[in-house]
DNA sequence: CAAATAGGGTCAAATTCTGGCACCTTTAAT
DNA sequence: ATTAAAGGTGCCAGAATTTGACCCTATTTG
């Protein structure tokens, strides 16, 4: 048995049995007394906090508060936590929040701290309010997986974008556009730019874009967008 | 030079470097082309993206979107992220939703295989539907942070649940229930129970309950709930 | 005190990791 | 078309690490 796969045995037979002595982990995990001392020893450098107590009637527990894991995690799907969370928490008051959010303030913090701002000023940039009843969401689109990684980049170095979207009508055209906000009205997203052929805001339904691509070299300004009434950012959760 | 420091050694040169060769790799950490190789893949296994090119000019690149991040979380926060995302995607279709489980998958995958069993479990507890409209939800309460832990054992043991509830007057009574369910109305939660004085089902709204305790030993049935039209099970995401 | 428990040191045996090599595929330059 | 530079895989013997056995000590309970 590999030595990764041994020491989680060990913590699941720890969390499962509440107490138990080496002599019967050993037996369970099929492995001598020595090795079994040495894995409770390297978990501890892992940190886990493992209570023993030497003696008749002792053993080894433990602590209730450390049972965790670690994962590694791409950037991206960290932000894409952090919209989903924060969104959820703009549509509405939902259980466990909180508790999703002292998750995600862990994983942001072993984030490198560059990140860390690129991650807040992307989520400047996202506004909430509700979806106005007339609208159509019967026949929603599936959305672009590269839009996430496209729209990153352009937000954050404030790059030109292109992509090609899909009206209403079912017309394809090709955009090219400076993105201001992404905005939420639950559960549809839009992308809200600036049209410098048309000079004007045009809001982009996020499941209607497609083949996102922001343009190298092509910088703007960014401008006040004026949203309509109930519409709000989203607020960053206290941290 | 231990095989976790070598690895890590790898990563931080690929991302200094932008892009380097097997060859110029193996020289930095003082380890031969196949170990890098080996290396590299057991990367890629632990999630990092690094894209190759064969080929003269070619090389490897750490794919910049997946700046890695490791981060220990407890259980609890885990099935939080989860049960959100998962709500979420039940509530409509929204963007990065496929990211956001593709890091949950990374997550659960590092949980103990036995948390992933219960973790899975408790979601099958889990339904959707759309709220009806008369509901008032102007004055949302809000949820009692033991929540979570009370239900996910409550859940996974099949062990009555006590809690104090307070109903639509405002009046609070004691309660003694068999938790069947959990029903999402966005953006309400309700708890879907058998009360056994009463011998009927009863929904309580998550925000209204508070103190909720599991009964040690007493446990129960489960019983075929019979939901609304329009209510229908949190699918678990492919995986 | 005796028994049960945690914890540690040492060393040979068992296991795993490493490096070298042969060979394959892809790409670009000549 | 040929050649060189790059990633990728299978195999095997030797190097390195991990494991188990045996030794010990310290602490707690009956």
């Amino acid at each position: 048995m590999n030595v990764r796969l041994r020491q989680d045995a060990i913590v699941r037979s720890l969390r499962r049995s509440g107490t138990s002595t080496i002599a019967q982990l050993a037996a369970e995990v099929g492995a001598s007394r020595r090795t079994m001392l040495r894995d409770i020893s390297a978990l501890r450098d892992q940190g886990f906090v493992i209570h023993a107590e030497p003696g008749r009637g002792g053993g080894l527990q433990l602590d209730p508060q450390s049972v965790q894991t670690t994962a590694r995690l791409a950037v991206t799907e960290v932000f894409a936590l952090l919209i989903s969370v924060a969104s959820m928490r703009a549509a509405g008051n939902l259980p466990f929040l909180d508790l999703a959010d002292s998750g995600l303030a862990k994983i942001e913090k072993a984030l490198p701290s560059d990140k860390i701002r690129d991650l807040r000023r992307f989520l400047n940039c996202l506004y909430v309010g509700q979806l106005a009843p007339q609208v159509d969401i019967s026949n929603l689109g599936t959305m672009d997986p590269a839009l996430l990684p496209a729209f990153e980049t352009a937000f954050l170095r404030c790059l030109h974008l292109r992509f090609q979207y899909r009206d209403a009508k079912g017309t394809q055209s090709s955009r090219y556009v400076e993105p201001q906000a992404m905005l939420i009205l639950p559960p549809l997203w839009y992308l809200v730019a600036w049209d410098p052929a048309r000079e004007d805001f045009r809001h982009f339904r996020m499941d209607r874009i497609s083949e996102p691509d922001y343009v190298e070299g092509a910088t703007f300004r960014r401008r006040n967008v004026v949203f309509q009434d109930g519409v709000r950012p989203i607020k960053q959760s206290p941290r």
